[in-house]
DNA sequence: CACCAGGCAAGTA
DNA sequence: TACTTGCATGGT
């Protein structure tokens, strides 16, 4: 499996590019990034983003002591702008509060300790701590989304239904730690998704939405 | 008009 | 453990 896993990797790659992943200039707007894209689309993400940009916000003081009134208004593109102003506010609080107010200094904490005190925080489940460990912080951990399960699915990689915990053993295990490798290879199965959209249907049994899209990807892989 | 998008938490059974 | 629901905007 470890070598199916490197080939279609190196398809991907072929096929996509390298994807410099993630879209954001500095740690902090990855870390903003990674909670405001939480069941939205990023391209109204990029709204939100723009908008924190010209305000001056997107900088971890002037996002932290920022009114939650006005930074709402400032994200409201991304949606559940209420819900994601408290969960970046949780967020902040407590790199403010326990990691001495900064994001070099979380660099250097151990992955897992880290993971689990993410995963603490109300509103940080655990793709979107995955994505700040991985690509706001470089930690070697594998990112698991919509977009991964339907490939997983869609390719016949891991048997019926798997939870995320089961889907990241599978990456994890089958590859090398290595952040390099983790953070190409979830940006590629995101551009394949984005590419065919090969969506899995809310009420069937089966985990493929249509045979029209597994054989499309199959093809390129 | 319906449906979806790089989730998460809280409630129910 | 396994559903269900609320959260909300913008694009198709």
């Amino acid at each position: 499996m470890r070598q199916r896993l490197l080939n279609i990797f190196d398809i991907l790659l072929g096929k996509f590019g390298a994807r410099h992943w993630w879209p954001g200039e500095t740690p902090l707007e990855i870390i903003v990034g990674a909670v405001l894209t939480q069941n939205t689309s990023w391209k109204n993400v990029e709204k939100a983003i723009t908008n924190l940009k010209d305000a001056g916000l997107l900088e971890l003081a002037s996002l932290y002591r920022t009114p939650d009134e006005v930074l709402a208004e400032k994200i409201r593109p991304s949606g559940y702008y209420n819900l994601k102003t408290v969960r970046l506010k949780n967020l902040l609080k407590v790199i403010y509060e326990e990691y001495n107010a900064s994001i070099e200094y979380c660099k250097t904490l151990e992955l897992s300790q880290l993971r689990q005190r993410l995963l603490a925080i109300k509103g940080i489940g655990e793709e979107t701590a995955d994505s700040i460990l991985l690509y706001a912080l470089g930690k070697p951990i594998f990112v698991i989304d919509a977009y991964t399960r339907r490939f997983l699915a869609n390719h016949g990689l891991h048997e019926g239904r798997c939870t995320y915990g089961q889907a990241q053993d599978f990456f994890m295990s089958n590859l090398p730690a290595d952040v390099y490798l983790f953070n190409e290879y979830h940006a590629l199965i995101v551009a394949l998704g984005q590419t065919y959209c090969f969506k899995v249907p809310k009420c069937g049994e089966c985990p493929l939405r249509s045979d029209k899209d597994k054989v499309r990807s199959e093809g390129l892989l």
